[in-house]
DNA sequence: TACGATTAAATCGTGCACGATATATCTCGC
DNA sequence: GCGAGATATATCGTGCACGATTTAATCGTA
Protein backbone atom coordinates (compact mmCIF):
# COMPACT_ATOMS: atom_id res chain seq x y z
CA UNK A 1 0.00 0.00 0.00
CA UNK A 2 2.74 2.28 0.55
CA UNK A 3 4.49 4.03 -2.39
CA UNK A 4 7.47 2.32 -3.65
CA UNK A 5 10.53 4.73 -3.54
CA UNK A 6 12.28 5.42 -6.67
CA UNK A 7 15.02 3.08 -6.56
CA UNK A 8 17.90 5.97 -6.31
CA UNK A 9 15.66 7.15 -3.09
CA UNK A 10 18.68 8.31 -0.86
CA UNK A 11 18.56 6.59 2.86
CA UNK A 12 17.67 9.17 5.08
CA UNK A 13 16.84 7.59 8.39
CA UNK A 14 16.20 9.90 11.10
CA UNK A 15 18.37 10.89 13.60
CA UNK A 16 16.38 8.65 16.80
CA UNK A 17 16.17 6.11 14.60
CA UNK A 18 19.99 5.53 13.71
CA UNK A 19 21.80 2.27 15.64
CA UNK A 20 24.48 3.99 16.06
CA UNK A 21 23.07 7.18 17.78
CA UNK A 22 21.39 4.59 19.86
CA UNK A 23 24.34 3.13 20.82
CA UNK A 24 26.10 6.45 21.17
CA UNK A 25 23.19 7.32 23.45
CA UNK A 26 23.57 4.74 25.52
CA UNK A 27 27.26 4.85 26.37
CA UNK A 28 26.40 8.58 28.00
CA UNK A 29 23.65 6.80 29.84
CA UNK A 30 25.61 4.32 31.14
CA UNK A 31 28.43 6.81 31.87
CA UNK A 32 25.35 8.90 34.11
CA UNK A 33 24.87 5.84 36.01
CA UNK A 34 28.45 4.62 36.52
CA UNK A 35 29.82 8.61 37.61
CA UNK A 36 28.29 8.20 41.39
CA UNK A 37 29.50 5.10 41.64
CA UNK A 38 33.10 5.56 40.53
CA UNK A 39 33.26 8.66 42.16
CA UNK A 40 32.79 6.87 45.25
CA UNK A 41 36.47 4.86 45.01
CA UNK A 42 37.71 8.03 43.08
CA UNK A 43 38.07 6.49 39.28
CA UNK A 44 36.76 7.37 36.10
CA UNK A 45 34.79 4.91 33.85
CA UNK A 46 37.64 4.39 31.78
CA UNK A 47 40.18 3.84 34.53
CA UNK A 48 37.66 1.46 36.06
CA UNK A 49 38.08 -0.83 32.72
CA UNK A 50 41.37 -0.72 33.17
CA UNK A 51 41.01 -1.88 36.73
CA UNK A 52 38.90 -4.71 35.49
CA UNK A 53 41.52 -5.89 33.18
CA UNK A 54 43.89 -5.89 35.42
CA UNK A 55 41.91 -7.44 38.28
CA UNK A 56 40.96 -10.22 35.17
CA UNK A 57 44.74 -10.18 34.73
CA UNK A 58 47.65 -8.92 36.43
CA UNK A 59 51.05 -7.45 35.19
CA UNK A 60 49.71 -7.24 31.45
CA UNK A 61 51.26 -4.86 28.83
CA UNK A 62 50.16 -1.46 27.94
CA UNK A 63 49.95 -2.96 23.97
CA UNK A 64 47.41 -5.87 25.74
CA UNK A 65 45.45 -3.83 27.42
CA UNK A 66 44.83 -1.67 24.66
CA UNK A 67 44.14 -4.66 22.38
CA UNK A 68 41.45 -6.00 24.80
CA UNK A 69 39.77 -2.25 25.40
CA UNK A 70 40.40 -0.80 21.90
CA UNK A 71 42.71 1.93 23.00
CA UNK A 72 45.83 3.12 21.60
CA UNK A 73 48.87 3.94 23.39
CA UNK A 74 48.33 7.42 22.72
CA UNK A 75 45.34 7.02 25.06
CA UNK A 76 46.31 4.46 27.45
CA UNK A 77 49.99 6.06 28.75
CA UNK A 78 48.75 8.73 29.98
CA UNK A 79 45.26 7.20 32.12
CA UNK A 80 47.95 4.59 33.07
CA UNK A 81 49.65 7.43 34.54
CA UNK A 82 47.31 8.87 36.51
CA UNK A 83 46.60 5.60 37.80
CA UNK A 84 49.94 4.91 39.15
CA UNK A 85 49.87 8.17 40.62
CA UNK A 86 46.98 7.31 42.41
CA UNK A 87 49.18 4.27 43.46
CA UNK A 88 47.03 1.81 41.79
CA UNK A 89 49.74 0.21 39.73
CA UNK A 90 53.13 0.37 38.67
CA UNK A 91 54.24 0.76 34.87
CA UNK A 92 57.67 -0.50 34.66
CA UNK A 93 60.25 -2.33 31.42
CA UNK A 94 60.18 -5.52 31.02
CA UNK A 95 63.62 -6.64 31.66
CA UNK A 96 63.16 -9.45 28.64
CA UNK A 97 62.09 -7.08 26.30
CA UNK A 98 62.95 -3.15 27.03
CA UNK A 99 60.40 -2.30 24.39
CA UNK A 100 57.14 -3.51 26.26
CA UNK A 101 56.11 -1.65 29.80
CA UNK A 102 54.53 -3.99 31.83
CA UNK A 103 51.32 -2.77 34.29
CA UNK A 104 51.07 -4.37 38.06
CA UNK A 105 48.46 -3.32 40.58
CA UNK A 106 49.85 -2.35 44.09
CA UNK A 107 48.26 -4.00 47.00
CA UNK A 108 46.04 -0.59 46.79
CA UNK A 109 44.88 -1.44 43.47
CA UNK A 110 43.87 -5.09 44.43
CA UNK A 111 42.15 -3.52 47.65
CA UNK A 112 40.19 -1.52 45.74
CA UNK A 113 38.62 -4.75 44.11
CA UNK A 114 36.70 -5.01 46.95
CA UNK A 115 35.55 -1.54 47.29
CA UNK A 116 34.61 -1.88 43.65
CA UNK A 117 32.44 -4.87 44.34
CA UNK A 118 28.53 -3.60 44.30
CA UNK A 119 28.95 -1.57 41.54
CA UNK A 120 28.51 -4.66 38.88
CA UNK A 121 24.92 -5.39 41.08
CA UNK A 122 23.93 -1.41 41.13
CA UNK A 123 24.59 -1.46 37.04
CA UNK A 124 22.51 -4.60 36.55
CA UNK A 125 19.85 -3.42 38.29
CA UNK A 126 19.92 -0.33 36.60
CA UNK A 127 19.55 -1.58 33.06
CA UNK A 128 16.04 -2.67 34.28
CA UNK A 129 16.74 -6.59 32.28
CA UNK A 130 16.56 -10.28 33.33
CA UNK A 131 20.41 -11.83 33.16
CA UNK A 132 19.59 -14.12 30.05
CA UNK A 133 18.00 -10.80 28.03
CA UNK A 134 21.16 -8.92 29.29
CA UNK A 135 22.92 -11.55 27.66
CA UNK A 136 21.45 -11.82 24.40
CA UNK A 137 21.58 -8.04 24.06
CA UNK A 138 25.56 -8.42 24.81
CA UNK A 139 25.94 -10.88 22.12
CA UNK A 140 24.13 -8.97 19.73
CA UNK A 141 26.24 -5.79 19.98
CA UNK A 142 29.65 -7.86 20.55
CA UNK A 143 28.11 -9.66 16.90
CA UNK A 144 28.15 -5.80 14.94
CA UNK A 145 31.30 -4.76 16.56
CA UNK A 146 32.60 -7.64 14.92
CA UNK A 147 31.17 -6.99 12.42
CA UNK A 148 32.10 -3.16 11.65
CA UNK A 149 35.49 -3.82 12.72
CA UNK A 150 35.78 -6.11 9.74
CA UNK A 151 34.31 -3.84 7.19
CA UNK A 152 36.73 -1.27 8.53
CA UNK A 153 39.65 -3.34 8.06
CA UNK A 154 38.31 -4.34 4.64
CA UNK A 155 38.06 -0.70 3.84
CA UNK A 156 41.01 -0.07 4.68
CA UNK A 157 43.00 -2.58 3.25
CA UNK A 158 43.61 -0.77 -0.25
CA UNK A 159 44.07 -3.76 -2.26
CA UNK A 160 45.64 -3.37 -5.46
CA UNK B 1 24.90 -29.38 38.69
CA UNK B 2 27.01 -26.23 39.03
CA UNK B 3 27.96 -25.24 42.53
CA UNK B 4 25.60 -22.28 44.07
CA UNK B 5 27.61 -19.71 45.09
CA UNK B 6 27.34 -18.34 48.45
CA UNK B 7 24.26 -15.70 49.06
CA UNK B 8 26.58 -12.93 49.14
CA UNK B 9 29.22 -13.71 46.81
CA UNK B 10 30.39 -10.33 44.64
CA UNK B 11 29.27 -10.45 41.20
CA UNK B 12 32.15 -10.04 39.46
CA UNK B 13 31.74 -10.38 35.46
CA UNK B 14 34.34 -10.64 32.99
CA UNK B 15 35.10 -7.55 31.37
CA UNK B 16 34.18 -8.79 27.95
CA UNK B 17 30.91 -10.31 29.29
CA UNK B 18 29.62 -6.86 30.47
CA UNK B 19 27.04 -5.07 28.27
CA UNK B 20 28.84 -1.71 29.46
CA UNK B 21 31.64 -2.54 27.53
CA UNK B 22 30.06 -4.02 24.74
CA UNK B 23 27.88 -0.76 24.12
CA UNK B 24 31.53 0.89 24.38
CA UNK B 25 33.66 -0.84 21.91
CA UNK B 26 30.36 -1.25 19.48
CA UNK B 27 30.90 2.75 19.61
CA UNK B 28 34.64 2.60 19.13
CA UNK B 29 33.54 0.55 16.07
CA UNK B 30 31.57 2.59 14.94
CA UNK B 31 33.44 5.58 14.83
CA UNK B 32 35.91 3.62 12.76
CA UNK B 33 33.61 2.62 10.28
CA UNK B 34 32.27 6.55 10.04
CA UNK B 35 35.51 7.77 9.96
CA UNK B 36 36.67 7.50 6.35
CA UNK B 37 33.27 8.55 5.26
CA UNK B 38 33.43 11.44 7.18
CA UNK B 39 36.55 12.99 6.61
CA UNK B 40 35.70 13.06 2.85
CA UNK B 41 33.21 15.57 3.62
CA UNK B 42 35.03 16.92 6.54
CA UNK B 43 32.95 16.46 9.46
CA UNK B 44 33.64 14.52 12.64
CA UNK B 45 31.22 12.05 14.23
CA UNK B 46 29.82 14.46 16.68
CA UNK B 47 29.39 16.83 13.85
CA UNK B 48 27.71 14.92 11.87
CA UNK B 49 25.15 14.01 14.46
CA UNK B 50 24.61 17.88 15.22
CA UNK B 51 24.26 18.21 11.39
CA UNK B 52 21.53 15.36 10.55
CA UNK B 53 19.61 16.94 13.55
CA UNK B 54 19.85 20.05 11.73
CA UNK B 55 18.88 18.74 8.28
CA UNK B 56 15.74 17.36 10.01
CA UNK B 57 14.75 20.25 11.94
CA UNK B 58 16.52 23.40 10.96
CA UNK B 59 16.51 26.44 13.55
CA UNK B 60 16.98 24.75 16.86
CA UNK B 61 18.39 26.75 19.70
CA UNK B 62 21.41 24.89 21.46
CA UNK B 63 19.49 23.39 24.29
CA UNK B 64 17.19 21.64 22.50
CA UNK B 65 19.97 20.11 20.31
CA UNK B 66 21.32 19.46 23.57
CA UNK B 67 18.20 17.61 24.34
CA UNK B 68 17.88 16.10 21.30
CA UNK B 69 21.68 14.47 21.48
CA UNK B 70 22.18 14.50 25.42
CA UNK B 71 24.57 16.85 25.24
CA UNK B 72 25.39 20.21 27.16
CA UNK B 73 26.16 23.51 26.18
CA UNK B 74 29.55 23.23 27.49
CA UNK B 75 30.29 20.56 24.34
CA UNK B 76 28.09 22.25 22.13
CA UNK B 77 29.04 25.69 22.03
CA UNK B 78 32.64 25.22 20.79
CA UNK B 79 31.07 22.68 18.29
CA UNK B 80 28.73 24.51 16.95
CA UNK B 81 31.69 27.66 16.77
CA UNK B 82 33.51 25.30 14.79
CA UNK B 83 30.61 24.09 12.15
CA UNK B 84 29.90 28.02 11.57
CA UNK B 85 33.71 28.69 11.09
CA UNK B 86 33.89 25.92 8.69
CA UNK B 87 30.30 28.13 7.01
CA UNK B 88 27.92 25.16 7.56
CA UNK B 89 25.37 27.31 9.90
CA UNK B 90 25.36 30.68 11.93
CA UNK B 91 24.73 31.11 15.60
CA UNK B 92 22.30 34.05 16.51
CA UNK B 93 20.48 34.93 19.37
CA UNK B 94 17.06 34.84 19.23
CA UNK B 95 15.43 38.68 19.04
CA UNK B 96 12.35 37.38 20.75
CA UNK B 97 14.26 36.04 23.78
CA UNK B 98 17.61 36.73 23.95
CA UNK B 99 19.06 34.28 26.44
CA UNK B 100 18.33 31.64 23.76
CA UNK B 101 20.79 30.74 20.60
CA UNK B 102 19.12 29.57 17.09
CA UNK B 103 21.15 27.36 15.21
CA UNK B 104 20.54 27.75 11.16
CA UNK B 105 22.09 26.07 8.37
CA UNK B 106 23.50 28.26 5.87
CA UNK B 107 23.20 26.95 2.24
CA UNK B 108 26.81 25.34 2.05
CA UNK B 109 25.10 23.70 5.38
CA UNK B 110 22.00 22.48 3.19
CA UNK B 111 24.47 21.71 0.82
CA UNK B 112 26.80 19.16 2.55
CA UNK B 113 23.52 16.73 3.18
CA UNK B 114 23.94 15.90 -0.73
CA UNK B 115 27.66 14.42 -0.10
CA UNK B 116 26.25 12.70 3.14
CA UNK B 117 23.81 11.00 1.23
CA UNK B 118 25.49 8.02 0.52
CA UNK B 119 26.62 7.44 4.11
CA UNK B 120 23.96 5.62 5.80
CA UNK B 121 24.19 2.98 2.92
CA UNK B 122 27.78 2.62 3.37
CA UNK B 123 26.92 2.03 7.58
CA UNK B 124 24.29 -0.16 6.96
CA UNK B 125 26.20 -2.49 4.98
CA UNK B 126 28.92 -2.35 7.32
CA UNK B 127 26.48 -3.42 10.05
CA UNK B 128 26.18 -6.66 8.44
CA UNK B 129 22.45 -6.47 9.92
CA UNK B 130 19.14 -7.22 7.99
CA UNK B 131 17.15 -4.20 8.51
CA UNK B 132 14.70 -5.71 10.81
CA UNK B 133 17.54 -7.06 12.72
CA UNK B 134 18.76 -3.57 12.98
CA UNK B 135 15.37 -1.83 14.00
CA UNK B 136 15.06 -4.59 16.85
CA UNK B 137 18.57 -3.69 18.32
CA UNK B 138 17.74 -0.45 17.92
CA UNK B 139 14.85 -0.65 20.04
CA UNK B 140 16.27 -2.69 21.90
CA UNK B 141 19.28 -0.56 23.27
CA UNK B 142 17.15 2.83 23.35
CA UNK B 143 14.78 0.94 25.48
CA UNK B 144 18.09 -0.31 27.94
CA UNK B 145 19.08 4.02 27.80
CA UNK B 146 15.71 4.97 29.19
CA UNK B 147 15.96 2.65 31.83
CA UNK B 148 19.71 3.70 32.57
CA UNK B 149 18.30 7.52 32.14
CA UNK B 150 15.46 6.69 34.73
CA UNK B 151 17.86 4.86 37.18
CA UNK B 152 20.29 7.91 37.07
CA UNK B 153 17.50 10.00 37.89
CA UNK B 154 16.22 7.98 40.87
CA UNK B 155 19.47 7.72 42.16
CA UNK B 156 20.15 11.56 41.79
CA UNK B 157 16.51 12.95 43.41
CA UNK B 158 17.69 12.93 46.92
CA UNK B 159 14.78 12.31 48.28
CA UNK B 160 14.02 13.87 51.88
C1' DT C 1 8.54 49.14 38.56
C1' DA C 2 11.89 46.70 41.00
C1' DC C 3 14.14 42.77 42.58
C1' DG C 4 14.93 37.82 43.61
C1' DA C 5 14.70 33.52 41.32
C1' DT C 6 15.00 31.03 37.17
C1' DT C 7 16.71 30.03 32.64
C1' DA C 8 20.16 29.78 28.58
C1' DA C 9 24.71 29.98 26.87
C1' DA C 10 29.36 30.47 27.43
C1' DT C 11 33.74 29.70 29.88
C1' DC C 12 37.15 27.03 32.46
C1' DG C 13 39.62 22.98 33.97
C1' DT C 14 40.19 17.97 33.67
C1' DG C 15 40.28 13.76 31.30
C1' DC C 16 39.38 10.63 27.20
C1' DA C 17 40.37 9.46 22.27
C1' DC C 18 42.54 9.55 17.97
C1' DG C 19 46.20 10.08 14.20
C1' DA C 20 50.82 11.39 13.16
C1' DT C 21 55.18 11.33 14.66
C1' DA C 22 59.33 10.36 17.56
C1' DT C 23 62.32 7.34 20.19
C1' DA C 24 64.09 3.31 21.79
C1' DT C 25 64.59 -1.56 21.46
C1' DC C 26 64.60 -5.85 19.19
C1' DT C 27 65.02 -9.24 15.07
C1' DC C 28 66.56 -11.04 11.04
C1' DG C 29 69.64 -11.64 7.21
C1' DC C 30 74.12 -11.46 6.16
C1' DG D 1 78.45 -8.50 15.07
C1' DC D 2 75.95 -4.96 11.92
C1' DG D 3 72.53 -2.50 9.83
C1' DA D 4 67.55 -2.37 7.86
C1' DG D 5 63.18 -3.03 9.04
C1' DA D 6 59.82 -4.09 12.50
C1' DT D 7 57.78 -3.42 17.09
C1' DA D 8 56.34 -1.00 21.59
C1' DT D 9 55.63 2.94 23.91
C1' DA D 10 55.57 7.90 24.42
C1' DT D 11 54.63 12.63 22.80
C1' DC D 12 52.02 16.23 20.46
C1' DG D 13 48.02 18.56 18.60
C1' DT D 14 43.03 18.55 17.90
C1' DG D 15 38.48 17.70 19.28
C1' DC D 16 34.80 15.62 22.36
C1' DA D 17 32.58 15.45 27.01
C1' DC D 18 31.53 16.64 31.54
C1' DG D 19 30.77 19.42 35.97
C1' DA D 20 31.21 23.84 38.14
C1' DT D 21 30.95 28.42 37.56
C1' DT D 22 29.87 32.87 35.24
C1' DT D 23 27.20 36.17 32.66
C1' DA D 24 23.19 37.88 30.78
C1' DA D 25 18.29 37.95 29.95
C1' DT D 26 13.62 36.92 31.44
C1' DC D 27 9.87 36.01 34.61
C1' DG D 28 7.04 36.45 38.91
C1' DT D 29 5.49 38.81 42.40
C1' DA D 30 5.10 42.25 45.51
Amino acid sequence: MTKPPPPSEPLRPRLDQLLCFAIYAAGHAFNRVYKPLLDAIGLTYPQYLVMLALWEQDGETVGALGARLSLESSTLTPLLKRLEAMGHLTRARDTRDERVVRVRLTPQGQALREKAQSIPACILDATGLALPDLARLQQDITALTAHLEQASLVAGDGRS
